[in-house]
DNA sequence: ATATAATATATCGACCATCTACTTATGTCA
DNA sequence: TGACATAAGTAGATGGTCGATATATTATAT
């Protein structure tokens, strides 16, 4: 099943930041990884991501450092700074508290 | 907890169809009932709901009948049409499909 | 030999959905 | 009198995603 892109809306930056808690990574890896990691719904599409990774940059929740690999063009890797891990805590908790809200709509709560 | 409203994007004609399963609803009476169903989590604006509906009414998924209240203005009840049900089936499929994947990213997903 | 796909990063304009702010109008409570 | 709840609505701003396009190298297939 294909899913809407405005659903992916908002949940885009907690995904990016979640999966560089388990380590750098950079934008490639990131598109191909988050495709796996949820069994082909999630595919995003490098005009979102790269533009999302410059302003997680520039307030300061990741960093960059690249990876001089020969000739070909340089990885950007990312990192998870302490204030992007806050940020991850806090996005993640927000994202369970609209799902769960969800949920009880969906499921006729009071 | 307040949360993005980035994040209720793609999910607000879903909650609205959702709301109208159960009987038909005036536009205020939605706002009221999806702040009481969610526990404050959804705030929607009229701002929002308003065009929505009318963007609804204009893809047959729901029909609007007037109730003539006096002298102040009329409610304009909505009722979901069949049209609206099938959809409204869809987007509920498609949402969970969305938030399972969001949960196996969560959970370090494989 | 040549074409296509995969790897890798990036920008730009279009599009869509929501929000804020504002408008109109009545009834109620302090 | 003034504020708040009820009730529906519009206009403009904002923010996020996408499609298209650009660039460049390497691997694979024809």
């Amino acid at each position: 099943m294909t899913i809407d892109k405005s659903l992916l809306a908002g949940s885009t930056a907690l995904l990016v930041l979640k999966l560089l808690e388990s380590g750098d990574k950079y934008g490639y890896q990131m598109v191909e990884e988050l495709r796996r990691r949820s069994d082909q719904t999630f595919e995003l599409k490098s005009g979102t991501l790269y533009p999302l990774l410059h302003s997680l940059e520039q307030k300061g929740y990741i960093e960059a450092w690249e990876e001089d690999v020969g000739t070909a063009r340089p990885r950007r890797y990312y990192h998870l700074t302490d204030s992007g891990r806050r940020q991850l805590a806090e996005k993640e908790d927000e994202w369970r508290t609209y799902a769960g809200a969800m949920f009880r709509v969906l499921e006729g709560g009071a």
